[in-house]
DNA sequence: TCGATTTAGTTTCCTAGTCAACAGGGAGTT
DNA sequence: AACTCCCTGTTGACTAGGAAACTAAATCGA
Protein backbone atom coordinates (compact mmCIF):
# COMPACT_ATOMS: atom_id res chain seq x y z
CA UNK A 1 0.00 0.00 0.00
CA UNK A 2 1.42 3.29 -1.17
CA UNK A 3 -1.07 5.51 0.63
CA UNK A 4 -0.15 9.15 0.85
CA UNK A 5 0.20 10.56 4.34
CA UNK A 6 -2.35 13.14 5.44
CA UNK A 7 -1.24 16.47 6.85
CA UNK A 8 -2.61 15.40 10.18
CA UNK A 9 -0.46 12.29 10.25
CA UNK A 10 2.54 14.41 11.09
CA UNK A 11 3.47 15.55 14.55
CA UNK A 12 5.03 18.62 13.00
CA UNK A 13 1.66 19.67 11.67
CA UNK A 14 0.06 19.66 15.11
CA UNK A 15 3.08 21.30 16.57
CA UNK A 16 2.77 24.19 14.16
CA UNK A 17 -0.92 24.44 14.84
CA UNK A 18 -0.50 24.69 18.58
CA UNK A 19 2.55 26.89 18.43
CA UNK A 20 0.81 29.33 16.13
CA UNK A 21 -2.23 29.45 18.35
CA UNK A 22 -0.11 30.15 21.42
CA UNK A 23 1.82 32.89 19.69
CA UNK A 24 -1.26 34.47 18.19
CA UNK A 25 -2.99 34.61 21.52
CA UNK A 26 0.09 36.03 23.18
CA UNK A 27 0.36 38.57 20.40
CA UNK A 28 -3.19 39.63 21.13
CA UNK A 29 -2.43 40.01 24.83
CA UNK A 30 0.71 42.09 24.47
CA UNK A 31 -0.75 44.24 21.72
CA UNK A 32 -2.58 46.15 24.45
CA UNK A 33 0.84 47.24 25.63
CA UNK A 34 1.80 48.16 22.09
CA UNK A 35 4.42 45.43 21.92
CA UNK A 36 4.87 42.48 19.56
CA UNK A 37 6.00 38.96 20.44
CA UNK A 38 9.42 39.57 18.89
CA UNK A 39 9.72 42.81 20.83
CA UNK A 40 8.90 41.07 24.08
CA UNK A 41 11.49 38.44 23.37
CA UNK A 42 14.03 41.10 22.53
CA UNK A 43 13.31 43.13 25.63
CA UNK A 44 13.26 40.15 27.95
CA UNK A 45 16.62 39.02 26.64
CA UNK A 46 18.04 42.46 27.21
CA UNK A 47 16.64 42.55 30.73
CA UNK A 48 19.26 40.10 32.00
CA UNK A 49 22.08 40.99 29.70
CA UNK A 50 22.31 44.64 29.05
CA UNK A 51 24.26 46.28 27.65
CA UNK A 52 24.41 43.87 24.74
CA UNK A 53 25.58 44.10 21.14
CA UNK A 54 23.00 43.33 18.44
CA UNK A 55 24.99 40.34 17.27
CA UNK A 56 24.43 38.58 20.57
CA UNK A 57 20.73 39.25 20.46
CA UNK A 58 20.64 37.91 16.94
CA UNK A 59 22.16 34.63 18.02
CA UNK A 60 19.96 34.37 21.09
CA UNK A 61 16.81 34.99 19.17
CA UNK A 62 17.90 33.02 16.11
CA UNK A 63 17.22 35.94 13.87
CA UNK A 64 19.43 37.54 11.26
CA UNK A 65 21.36 40.65 12.16
CA UNK A 66 19.29 42.53 9.64
CA UNK A 67 16.10 41.63 11.44
CA UNK A 68 17.61 42.61 14.78
CA UNK A 69 18.73 45.91 13.37
CA UNK A 70 15.19 46.75 12.35
CA UNK A 71 13.64 45.41 15.52
CA UNK A 72 15.99 47.55 17.57
CA UNK A 73 15.09 50.57 15.52
CA UNK A 74 11.40 50.05 16.15
CA UNK A 75 11.97 49.68 19.87
CA UNK A 76 14.09 52.80 19.94
CA UNK A 77 11.32 54.66 18.15
CA UNK A 78 8.99 53.56 20.94
CA UNK A 79 11.47 54.74 23.52
CA UNK A 80 11.89 51.30 25.05
CA UNK A 81 15.45 50.60 24.03
CA UNK A 82 18.58 52.72 23.71
CA UNK A 83 21.69 52.23 21.60
CA UNK A 84 25.14 53.37 22.61
CA UNK A 85 28.31 53.25 20.60
CA UNK A 86 31.03 51.09 22.05
CA UNK A 87 34.15 52.91 23.20
CA UNK A 88 36.64 50.16 22.36
CA UNK A 89 35.29 49.29 18.94
CA UNK A 90 33.78 52.03 16.88
CA UNK A 91 31.81 49.59 14.73
CA UNK A 92 30.09 48.05 17.71
CA UNK A 93 27.03 49.12 19.60
CA UNK A 94 25.44 48.20 22.86
CA UNK A 95 21.74 47.95 23.38
CA UNK A 96 19.93 48.38 26.63
CA UNK A 97 16.46 48.96 27.95
CA UNK A 98 15.45 52.46 28.80
CA UNK A 99 13.87 53.11 32.18
CA UNK A 100 10.54 53.06 30.44
CA UNK A 101 11.40 49.78 28.73
CA UNK A 102 12.62 48.16 31.90
CA UNK A 103 9.51 49.25 33.71
CA UNK A 104 7.34 47.40 31.22
CA UNK A 105 9.00 44.04 31.76
CA UNK A 106 7.15 42.81 34.85
CA UNK A 107 3.74 43.41 33.32
CA UNK A 108 4.72 41.78 30.05
CA UNK A 109 6.17 38.84 31.94
CA UNK A 110 2.93 38.40 33.79
CA UNK A 111 1.07 38.39 30.49
CA UNK A 112 3.42 35.68 29.29
CA UNK A 113 2.76 33.70 32.46
CA UNK A 114 -0.91 34.13 31.96
CA UNK A 115 -0.74 33.02 28.37
CA UNK A 116 1.14 29.88 29.23
CA UNK A 117 -1.30 29.13 31.99
CA UNK A 118 -4.27 29.72 29.70
CA UNK A 119 -2.94 27.33 27.13
CA UNK A 120 -1.25 24.61 29.04
CA UNK A 121 -3.41 24.78 32.12
CA UNK A 122 -5.75 22.27 30.56
CA UNK A 123 -3.05 19.65 30.84
CA UNK A 124 -2.54 17.58 33.93
CA UNK A 125 0.56 18.43 35.91
CA UNK A 126 2.15 15.26 34.66
CA UNK A 127 1.28 15.90 31.04
CA UNK A 128 2.67 19.39 31.30
CA UNK A 129 5.93 18.15 32.76
CA UNK A 130 6.22 15.49 30.12
CA UNK A 131 5.63 18.04 27.40
CA UNK A 132 8.34 20.31 28.77
CA UNK A 133 10.68 17.38 29.00
CA UNK A 134 10.02 16.27 25.44
CA UNK A 135 10.48 19.77 24.06
CA UNK A 136 13.75 19.96 25.95
CA UNK A 137 14.91 16.70 24.48
CA UNK A 138 14.01 17.82 21.00
CA UNK A 139 15.87 21.10 21.25
CA UNK A 140 18.88 19.43 22.75
CA UNK A 141 19.10 16.60 20.24
CA UNK A 142 18.94 19.06 17.44
CA UNK A 143 21.68 21.62 17.32
CA UNK A 144 19.07 24.19 18.20
CA UNK A 145 21.06 27.06 19.43
CA UNK A 146 18.99 29.85 20.91
CA UNK A 147 19.61 27.97 24.07
CA UNK A 148 19.11 29.95 27.18
CA UNK A 149 22.38 29.73 28.94
CA UNK A 150 21.03 31.28 32.20
CA UNK B 1 9.30 37.38 45.66
CA UNK B 2 8.29 39.20 42.54
CA UNK B 3 10.81 37.59 40.25
CA UNK B 4 10.23 38.09 36.56
CA UNK B 5 9.76 34.93 34.51
CA UNK B 6 12.45 34.08 31.99
CA UNK B 7 11.56 33.38 28.38
CA UNK B 8 12.59 29.80 28.92
CA UNK B 9 10.16 29.38 31.78
CA UNK B 10 7.33 29.19 29.31
CA UNK B 11 6.28 26.08 27.46
CA UNK B 12 5.10 28.30 24.61
CA UNK B 13 8.66 29.48 24.10
CA UNK B 14 9.99 25.97 23.61
CA UNK B 15 7.04 25.10 21.48
CA UNK B 16 7.80 27.95 19.14
CA UNK B 17 11.44 27.00 19.03
CA UNK B 18 10.77 23.40 18.06
CA UNK B 19 7.94 24.23 15.71
CA UNK B 20 10.07 26.75 13.86
CA UNK B 21 12.92 24.30 13.56
CA UNK B 22 10.64 21.62 12.16
CA UNK B 23 9.09 23.98 9.65
CA UNK B 24 12.42 25.42 8.60
CA UNK B 25 13.87 22.03 7.97
CA UNK B 26 10.81 20.94 6.05
CA UNK B 27 10.98 24.12 4.05
CA UNK B 28 14.54 23.25 3.15
CA UNK B 29 13.52 19.78 2.05
CA UNK B 30 10.62 20.79 -0.18
CA UNK B 31 12.48 23.72 -1.68
CA UNK B 32 14.23 21.21 -3.92
CA UNK B 33 10.84 20.55 -5.46
CA UNK B 34 10.25 24.27 -5.79
CA UNK B 35 7.42 24.22 -3.27
CA UNK B 36 6.91 26.05 0.02
CA UNK B 37 5.40 24.70 3.22
CA UNK B 38 2.18 26.66 2.65
CA UNK B 39 2.02 25.34 -0.88
CA UNK B 40 2.42 21.78 0.29
CA UNK B 41 -0.33 22.27 2.81
CA UNK B 42 -2.56 23.80 0.17
CA UNK B 43 -1.93 21.04 -2.32
CA UNK B 44 -2.33 18.26 0.17
CA UNK B 45 -5.65 19.68 1.29
CA UNK B 46 -6.81 19.85 -2.30
CA UNK B 47 -5.70 16.28 -2.92
CA UNK B 48 -8.62 14.87 -0.94
CA UNK B 49 -11.16 17.58 -1.58
CA UNK B 50 -11.03 18.87 -5.08
CA UNK B 51 -12.71 20.71 -6.56
CA UNK B 52 -12.82 23.17 -3.68
CA UNK B 53 -13.66 26.85 -3.38
CA UNK B 54 -10.93 29.10 -1.96
CA UNK B 55 -13.07 29.94 1.05
CA UNK B 56 -12.96 26.33 2.23
CA UNK B 57 -9.20 26.19 1.86
CA UNK B 58 -8.93 29.41 3.82
CA UNK B 59 -10.82 27.94 6.74
CA UNK B 60 -8.92 24.65 6.60
CA UNK B 61 -5.58 26.33 6.57
CA UNK B 62 -6.56 29.11 8.96
CA UNK B 63 -5.45 31.73 6.56
CA UNK B 64 -7.28 34.78 5.27
CA UNK B 65 -9.01 34.65 1.92
CA UNK B 66 -6.54 37.22 0.67
CA UNK B 67 -3.63 34.94 1.45
CA UNK B 68 -5.34 32.00 -0.22
CA UNK B 69 -6.04 34.08 -3.27
CA UNK B 70 -2.37 34.90 -3.66
CA UNK B 71 -1.20 31.40 -2.78
CA UNK B 72 -3.53 29.98 -5.43
CA UNK B 73 -2.19 32.42 -7.95
CA UNK B 74 1.38 31.34 -7.29
CA UNK B 75 0.46 27.69 -7.64
CA UNK B 76 -1.37 28.38 -10.87
CA UNK B 77 1.69 30.18 -12.15
CA UNK B 78 3.67 27.02 -11.41
CA UNK B 79 1.09 24.95 -13.22
CA UNK B 80 0.26 22.89 -10.14
CA UNK B 81 -3.28 24.13 -9.53
CA UNK B 82 -6.17 25.13 -11.78
CA UNK B 83 -9.10 27.41 -11.14
CA UNK B 84 -12.54 26.97 -12.67
CA UNK B 85 -15.51 29.25 -12.41
CA UNK B 86 -18.55 27.74 -10.78
CA UNK B 87 -21.60 27.22 -12.98
CA UNK B 88 -24.22 27.77 -10.32
CA UNK B 89 -22.73 30.88 -8.77
CA UNK B 90 -20.80 33.20 -10.98
CA UNK B 91 -18.89 34.69 -8.05
CA UNK B 92 -17.53 31.34 -6.95
CA UNK B 93 -14.54 29.37 -8.11
CA UNK B 94 -13.30 25.86 -7.69
CA UNK B 95 -9.69 24.94 -7.26
CA UNK B 96 -8.13 21.64 -8.14
CA UNK B 97 -4.75 20.11 -8.70
CA UNK B 98 -3.49 19.77 -12.23
CA UNK B 99 -2.16 16.42 -13.33
CA UNK B 100 1.29 17.80 -12.73
CA UNK B 101 0.30 18.99 -9.28
CA UNK B 102 -1.32 15.72 -8.35
CA UNK B 103 1.71 13.83 -9.51
CA UNK B 104 3.92 15.74 -7.11
CA UNK B 105 1.95 14.77 -4.02
CA UNK B 106 3.43 11.36 -3.26
CA UNK B 107 6.99 12.63 -3.31
CA UNK B 108 6.15 15.66 -1.19
CA UNK B 109 4.31 13.43 1.25
CA UNK B 110 7.34 11.22 1.57
CA UNK B 111 9.46 14.27 2.32
CA UNK B 112 6.98 15.20 5.03
CA UNK B 113 7.19 11.68 6.44
CA UNK B 114 10.93 11.91 6.37
CA UNK B 115 10.97 15.25 8.09
CA UNK B 116 8.76 14.03 10.89
CA UNK B 117 10.89 10.96 11.30
CA UNK B 118 14.07 13.03 11.36
CA UNK B 119 12.76 15.26 14.08
CA UNK B 120 10.69 13.05 16.28
CA UNK B 121 12.62 9.88 15.70
CA UNK B 122 14.84 10.75 18.63
CA UNK B 123 11.91 10.26 20.96
CA UNK B 124 11.00 6.91 22.39
CA UNK B 125 7.85 5.40 20.97
CA UNK B 126 6.08 6.21 24.18
CA UNK B 127 7.27 9.81 24.26
CA UNK B 128 6.17 10.28 20.68
CA UNK B 129 2.71 8.93 21.40
CA UNK B 130 2.39 11.07 24.46
CA UNK B 131 3.41 14.13 22.50
CA UNK B 132 0.82 13.43 19.82
CA UNK B 133 -1.79 12.91 22.48
CA UNK B 134 -0.98 16.15 24.25
CA UNK B 135 -1.01 18.15 21.05
CA UNK B 136 -4.38 16.64 20.26
CA UNK B 137 -5.71 17.60 23.65
CA UNK B 138 -4.46 21.15 23.25
CA UNK B 139 -6.02 21.67 19.85
CA UNK B 140 -9.29 20.16 20.97
CA UNK B 141 -9.59 22.16 24.16
CA UNK B 142 -8.91 25.33 22.25
CA UNK B 143 -11.11 26.77 19.56
CA UNK B 144 -9.87 24.00 17.29
CA UNK B 145 -10.76 25.09 13.87
CA UNK B 146 -8.33 23.93 11.21
CA UNK B 147 -9.40 20.52 12.25
CA UNK B 148 -9.11 17.81 9.72
CA UNK B 149 -12.63 16.51 9.58
CA UNK B 150 -12.30 13.10 7.86
C1' DT C 1 52.92 50.73 7.80
C1' DC C 2 50.19 49.39 4.17
C1' DG C 3 47.17 46.11 1.96
C1' DA C 4 44.10 42.14 2.59
C1' DT C 5 40.87 39.96 5.30
C1' DT C 6 37.47 39.76 8.73
C1' DT C 7 33.89 41.59 11.48
C1' DA C 8 29.71 44.71 13.06
C1' DG C 9 25.87 46.61 11.72
C1' DT C 10 22.83 48.72 8.07
C1' DT C 11 20.38 48.75 3.89
C1' DT C 12 18.03 47.05 -0.20
C1' DC C 13 15.30 43.88 -2.38
C1' DC C 14 12.28 40.14 -2.10
C1' DT C 15 8.70 36.95 -0.12
C1' DA C 16 4.59 35.97 2.36
C1' DG C 17 1.38 37.09 5.23
C1' DT C 18 -2.69 40.43 7.41
C1' DC C 19 -6.30 43.80 7.07
C1' DA C 20 -9.43 46.63 4.96
C1' DA C 21 -11.45 48.48 0.81
C1' DC C 22 -13.41 46.93 -3.09
C1' DA C 23 -16.23 44.89 -7.36
C1' DG C 24 -19.57 42.11 -8.66
C1' DG C 25 -23.17 38.49 -8.17
C1' DG C 26 -26.94 36.36 -5.45
C1' DA C 27 -31.20 36.51 -2.46
C1' DG C 28 -34.91 38.43 0.07
C1' DT C 29 -38.41 42.09 0.57
C1' DT C 30 -41.55 45.19 -0.89
C1' DA D 1 -38.38 45.60 -10.84
C1' DA D 2 -35.70 47.97 -7.27
C1' DC D 3 -33.49 48.21 -2.93
C1' DT D 4 -30.84 46.35 0.46
C1' DC D 5 -27.98 43.13 2.44
C1' DC D 6 -24.79 39.47 2.23
C1' DC D 7 -21.34 36.71 0.24
C1' DT D 8 -17.62 35.66 -3.23
C1' DG D 9 -12.97 36.45 -4.39
C1' DT D 10 -9.38 40.15 -5.59
C1' DT D 11 -6.56 44.06 -4.77
C1' DG D 12 -3.59 47.50 -2.45
C1' DA D 13 -1.31 49.28 1.53
C1' DC D 14 1.31 47.70 5.13
C1' DT D 15 4.19 44.62 8.23
C1' DA D 16 7.93 41.40 9.51
C1' DG D 17 11.48 38.80 8.29
C1' DG D 18 15.53 36.55 5.29
C1' DA D 19 19.47 36.94 1.94
C1' DA D 20 22.89 39.35 0.22
C1' DA D 21 25.21 43.62 -0.97
C1' DC D 22 27.25 47.17 1.31
C1' DT D 23 29.96 50.57 4.65
C1' DA D 24 33.13 51.28 7.96
C1' DA D 25 36.29 49.77 11.33
C1' DA D 26 39.47 46.43 13.30
C1' DT D 27 43.02 43.01 12.79
C1' DC D 28 46.42 40.42 10.71
C1' DG D 29 50.68 39.61 7.89
C1' DA D 30 54.57 40.94 5.38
Amino acid sequence: MTSVAKLTDHTGYWMRMVSNAVSQEFSRKVSCEDVTVAEWSFMRSLYDLEPTPPSVLAERMTMTKGAISKLAERLMAKGLVAKAQSREDRRAHNLSLTTKGRAKIPLLASLADQNDADFFGVLTKEEHETLDHILRVLTEKRDLRATPVD
